[in-house]
DNA sequence: TTGTAAGCGTTATCAG
DNA sequence: CTGATAACGCTTACAA
């Protein structure tokens, strides 16, 4: 592979020379210029990244860091169009993508944080990272900047980006009440996380300002994924009591919780109504279609670069705190047409 | 951020003492090494890659490329997956992945070749690519190292891994047939790409063989993703003589397709039986569970690292064509226990 | 067992 | 407008 020593052999100046038609500096002659540019070209010249990198210090490089569960069939749907997000979202600012996993078995010492340290990624984005995540502190420690997903950050050079988790909560809470329901329960996501304890919240504010019943058989502790949704369902309907509405913190949990009404023979949305929350790709194709609280996760994934590369070029600016707003999508799970909430 | 010339200061000895300790050269005496070991925990150093690949010529650094449709809501499942065995396989060996996008609207110039090129990567690794891909010519004229997934790739220093697609097809048509199914139909993938022609292959191969009825009408053109398998299935059950059986070349055709047949007041699979191709994640959450040819695309991924590391290991060796088997799944959307195929 | 020094491919400073 | 040249952080002969 040719570098910019053949280029300026080729065509007779110097390495500074062809170093500043490259990168389109002015101050060039026309001439030398064309003569550079057809000599890169003949050679089919790549500038060497590494390189750049050494001497400018800038690798226009970042660590998106993707903390999944062990089984990848398991990953959740939401990431993947988050990380869509960021990626297109990069690829138009020039910076390239690390993708970093968190696979802390394999990897064994060499955690995300240490990769991105190596490869001196200009910032990371970090996404799927619980409270407990060990290495979250370090990271921030560093003050290598970085935008989290989903996870209230907070550093001198750490901030984060997130849905309205609680409002969304509230948003599901309300609609299933104006629907009719008169007992909604909730399935929660992973309490050691911000959108799991978010939701949960959400759900108990909006329980207590319409004064519907509030019982801790109603919440059923779950963790995203369809497994918990369903068993959580099943639970809800052995109650005394069953529900007459649920929301579920994910989509997944919700079609699993769908699932466990449908086994019993029972409804969707007659006998149980049914809200979940992210709006997958599979929420629109269920039967009944699902209602759920959008995310807008293409939205999230982009907002997430540019608030990185704000940090970048203003390094004293505070961090982000970034809320994205979410959507009430009504389908089949739920009432079609809300009523009005009378009592 | 420190570099082994500090830790040679810190530790008194020169860089290259240092060097030797950090990549865990023997012939160093244990007091030294420890005395080094020690200066560079003092430090926190962290190597640079950078610096690294630019005298050893090797980044260990993998591209790998994911040509998705333009809309992210629309990304396939399937590539989820895999990506996840590349990145755990590259994981486990050591190498970084660079994840490069193929949206070449916004890249402009700055195509996932040149980028691959810029970071002197080691290998690629090409997903979702088709026959019509620009690029992948010029790729593979480069004679940088690849490995195709669904691309039957071929070159001196290029191959591919896909599933035996053919082979699924055939399970499928002959999984209906055992059905009790005399009218089978297919919706089929994209046909610039791999799968799309071999899954269709495989139909034509298995009607032919069975004896089932071969009609163009029978065969609608699709593009894996939902709307087409939607739209041809309406196609299909508007024809003077439906079909009582369908392939789809994708799930998320044949999810398009239950859909359609469902809409028509019709079921499955007493009055159409469906088979899908991929067994994503939703297949077995659908209603009724879709039956399926499940790909296993975790070892697609991890072949395709495993494949790519060999050649980079021993150039001269032939580059991979590995087919990895398929495996039909049965679920509720075709008959659920095969009758035998009694005329 | 250890040190010296020559690169790897760039950019950037400083002269001219 | 152009050219030398010193870094950038590391590995690797070659010497000692």
């Amino acid at each position: 592979m040719s570098n910019i020593r053949e280029i300026a052999e080729r065509s007779g100046v110097s390495v500074a020379t062809v170093s500043r038609v490259l990168n389109g500096f002015t101050g060039v002659s026309d001439e030398t210029r064309k003569k550079v540019l057809a000599a890169a070209e003949e050679l089919d010249y790549a500038p060497s990244a590494a390189a750049r990198a050494l001497v400018t210090r800038r690798s226009l490089l970042i660590g998106v860091v993707l903390l999944t569960g062990d089984q990848p069939e398991f990953q959740h749907p939401y990431f993947q169009v988050v990380l869509d997000g960021v990626k297109n979202a990069l690829d138009r600012e020039g910076y390239d993508l690390l993708l970093l996993g968190g696979d802390v078995e394999s990897s064994g010492e060499d955690t995300y944080v240490e990769r991105s340290r190596r490869h001196r990624v200009d910032g990371v984005i970090l996404m799927g990272a619980g409270f407990d995540n060990p290495e979250v502190e370090r990271l921030v420690g560093l003050g290598l900047p970085t935008v989290a997903v989903d996870l209230e950050l907070q550093g001198k050079r750490a901030g984060f980006v997130s849905s309205d988790n609680v409002e969304g909560a509230r948003l599901a809470v309300r609609h299933l009440h104006e629907c009719g329901c008169r007992r909604v329960a909730t399935i929660t996501g992973m309490s050691h996380t911000s959108p799991g304890v978010e939701r949960l919240r959400g759900y108990e504010l909006e329980i207590k300002k319409l004064k519907l019943p509030k019982q801790a058989e109603l919440v059923r502790a779950g963790d995203f994924y369809v497994e918990t949704g369903h068993r959580g369902m099943k639970e809800l309907l052995a109650l005394a009591e069953p529900p007459d509405g649920v929301f579920a913190a994910s989509d997944l949990s919700a079609l699993g919780a769908m699932r466990a009404i449908q086994e019993q023979g029972l409804r969707v949305p007659e006998d149980v109504a049914v809200v979940g929350f992210d709006d997958i790709q599979f929420a629109a194709l269920a039967s009944p279609p699902l209602t759920t609280i959008r995310q807008n996760k293409v939205a999230i994934g982009s907002e997430a670069v540019r608030a990185l590369l704000a940090m970048l070029e203003d390094p004293p600016a505070p961090p982000p705190a970034i809320r994205v707003p979410v959507e009430l999508v009504v389908r089949g799970s739920s009432c079609r047409a809300p009523r009005s909430a009378a009592g």
